[in-house]
DNA sequence: TCACTTAGTAAACATTTTATTACTATTATC
DNA sequence: GATAATAGTAATAAAATGTTTACTAAGTGA
């Protein structure tokens, strides 16, 4: 009993640390508003072509909104549109080779800004890191999939 | 060498595993407009009382904005602020009992819908999480601080 | 076939967020 | 003590986001 609420609390103090590196992904990035950014972000990592109706879901914003916002992407030449094949209705977006670079570059900087404060631990300490990562990385992942 | 881009991409994995329950956390938020949540949860966090200029640092937004956005929470009763004794020219900003409760049943539910999830882990699965998470917060804690 | 639902678009409108400029009262510096 | 820098406020315009209603074309199911 007492342990779950513990372990809960940890996670809560895992994400509150990340928080603020989650702040620094759309720092820099002048050329997207908030929004696209999302978009964006939400595309790189579910890695497949989605209709509107799926990326309204999973980002839970409107799809009237979405219509504005991706064919914005789409003109800047971030993402494409194709008809779904399955389903006339709908159009298939996906990122363009372009769009998946502006993504990467802002996770590169993350990783940059990661690997400076990294080295200072010692040995130990990182072989730790290390495997505690992977390990919460692993279970996670095992949770969600049982979900 | 590898070892280190190994690492720096299960970190920047998490981050992505965790993404999804935040944005979670300010769904059922009807009740505060995104900047109002970004300062309530950046005030909560910090947990202490802060002027308008450290607010403006830490969210990298601009102090005029934060003077409507403040007064706003203020009327609402989640803020306080009271004259910084120090500098007659600043006034310090701090959560109402009432501010920390709303912030607070956010994570709750994040809280909860993480435990339905992780009891579906077998025993040993449990204690290896609860180390891993544990060693990653202590971990992550002392990177910053070195900082 | 006929009613019903769904995917996407469109337009009008309110609200929020961002950006710019200017001002007062302090504080810091020299 | 004069001058410059700083904390906060104010007012405004512009851009972005959110909401509502309505429409077309395509799928669904009796």
């Amino acid at each position: 009993m007492t342990m779950m609420k513990e372990i809960a609390e940890e996670f809560v103090a895992l994400i509150s640390n990340l928080f603020g590196r989650f702040s620094e992904l759309n720092k820099g990035a002048t050329e997207l508003s908030h929004m696209q950014n999302h978009v964006m972000e939400f595309m790189y990592m579910q890695q497949r072509a989605m209709n509107l109706k799926e990326i309204s879901k999973g980002l839970n914003v409107a799809k009237q909104q979405l219509t504005i916002i991706i064919r914005n992407l789409e003109a800047r030449g971030y993402l494409t549109k194709m008809p779904d094949p399955k389903d006339k209705r709908a159009v298939l977006v996906s990122l363009t080779p372009k769009g998946k670079e502006v993504i990467e570059k802002k996770w590169t900087y993350i990783y940059e800004r990661f690997l400076e404060k990294f080295i200072r631990l010692d040995e130990e300490e990182q072989l730790d890191f290390h495997f505690a990562l992977h390990k919460l990385n692993v279970l996670l992942k095992k949770m969600e999939d049982e979900a």
